[in-house]
DNA sequence: CGCATCTTTGAACTGGTTCAAGATCCGTGG
DNA sequence: CCACGGATCTTGAACCAGTTCAAAGATGCG
């Protein structure tokens, strides 16, 4: 909320164009052109695990860049159960309804600690209308989002929880180090739609059968063939963004 | 395809102004300038029941707006069953992708005689780039699709069978008539991810209780309440898009 | 009329839920 | 440093919603 302009943000958006975060980034392929557009503060902003990025209902003045850590988009149902709509990775963007709406839609809460770039929607609006470029990466995130959703109902609704189960491992597998940290059951319930007590039987069984090895407390290291046997697709990639 | 520019198709933007589709048209609030900026042609388009809008993979030139009918977009599984990602209603926009990829991610298919605009998208890119109106109304579709993409999650992917059933039920009333047209058994069981003997038996149960009413094959009139009360909810809206 | 497709219904089976009791983990304060 | 208490995770057993397999009605079309 509080737009302070003192020394703990960086400003400009000088430092975007050498994000760690790869192709992903929404800035990612503007000109030295787009950027001198630009004087509005993006900041940097971290959310502890569990913490709330933002509401449903918030005003929205802000889209969000994840830089690093593990965001879920959530509905809460009328029974007050929760339903996770979306799990946003590094490079993905938060809140593009802001563009468009006056308040967020979602509620947005850390699986893991996130680090973030907040975008105040003037920026983007500026950019979007006199930039090509980065107008036509806004439209792709769009779709990304589009095409995530999309994935998300195939991957974590169909199918037997095993299946789904795997699956989750899959996508929450970071490609460098091939682990895998899971969130806690009651998450992997509301995502995959399944009790609290089948995820947990269901990783266990895993872990018996040998699919996926125990690491640490919420990490296990996944058999990869092993793992993509059970999800029921042989060939398929899923994980990588794009 | 085939670009006739022959007397099969009216030209022009003129007609979309006076579109019958209310506020949802894509174009509905354009100014006589935007509509200026256009001489491309809009195809009027028309597809019959099951047949088919595009597959997965073709390649993409136009988007589509539906003035009637009822269109499905589906992914088939490796297994080669098929999942129900969203159902668009008459306003709502298809294919949106193709302003931004080669090619359509979905199959679209009509549940219902369906009619169409198709819409190149080389119009939407000029509109897109020349009238903010339109620009914004693009990104509004967008968003759209998204909110849509996760009602479905929402509304047909979680609960029960029978709280799904009475959810599609609202979801596919239409308000005028107070009438639900619903597909065959085998396409509900791909938007609820149920089998099509479920689907049937609680089809079945709703009309012995006394939930809908049976009108003609496949039509049936619901009992608004009694159908609300099964879906497990009892304030929300569903069905009224935006 | 006759064949193909779709829908309904039945009955056995099973994956997942539910409810309940332990086990494990972790922060807190003594 | 350890012991306590709350939260989370695991496991068990009974139950039930939904699946599966199979067969009998409908419906529609040439």
């Amino acid at each position: 909320m509080s737009n302070n302009a003192n020394s703990l943000f960086r400003p400009d958006l000088a430092r975007c164009r050498n994000c760690g975060v790869r192709q992903f980034a929404l800035f990612n392929n503007l000109t030295d052109e787009d950027f001198k557009l630009v004087h509005l503060p993006v900041e940097d902003l971290a959310v502890a695990k569990r913490g709330i990025l933002y509401n449903a209902g918030d005003t929205a003045q802000s889209i969000f860049t994840l830089r690093s850590g593990l965001i879920k988009l959530v509905h809460y149902l009328p029974d007050g159960g929760q339903r996770v709509v979306r799990v946003v990775r590094p490079g993905g963007t938060i809140g593009l309804e802001a563009l468009v709406s006056e308040t967020f839609s979602h509620h947005a809460e850390a699986l893991q600690d996130s680090e973030l770039c907040r975008i105040p929607i003037a920026v983007i609006e500026k950019l979007d209308r006199e930039s090509p470029r980065l107008h036509k990466q806004v439209l792709n995130r769009w779709h990304q989002a589009v095409v995530e959703s999309d994935n998300w109902l195939m991957q974590m609704s169909t199918g037997t929880a095993r299946e789904r189960v795997a699956r989750l491992c899959l996508f929450l597998t970071d490609q460098e180090t091939g682990l895998c940290h899971l969130p806690g059951r009651e998450d992997i319930g509301a995502m995959l739609g399944i009790t609290t007590e089948t995820a947990s039987r269901t990783i266990a069984e895993f872990r018996r059968r040998g699919v996926i090895e125990f690491v640490a407390r919420n990490v296990f290291r996944p058999l990869p063939d092993q793992v993509r046997a059970v999800a029921g697709l042989e060939d398929e990639e899923l994980g990588a963004a794009e």
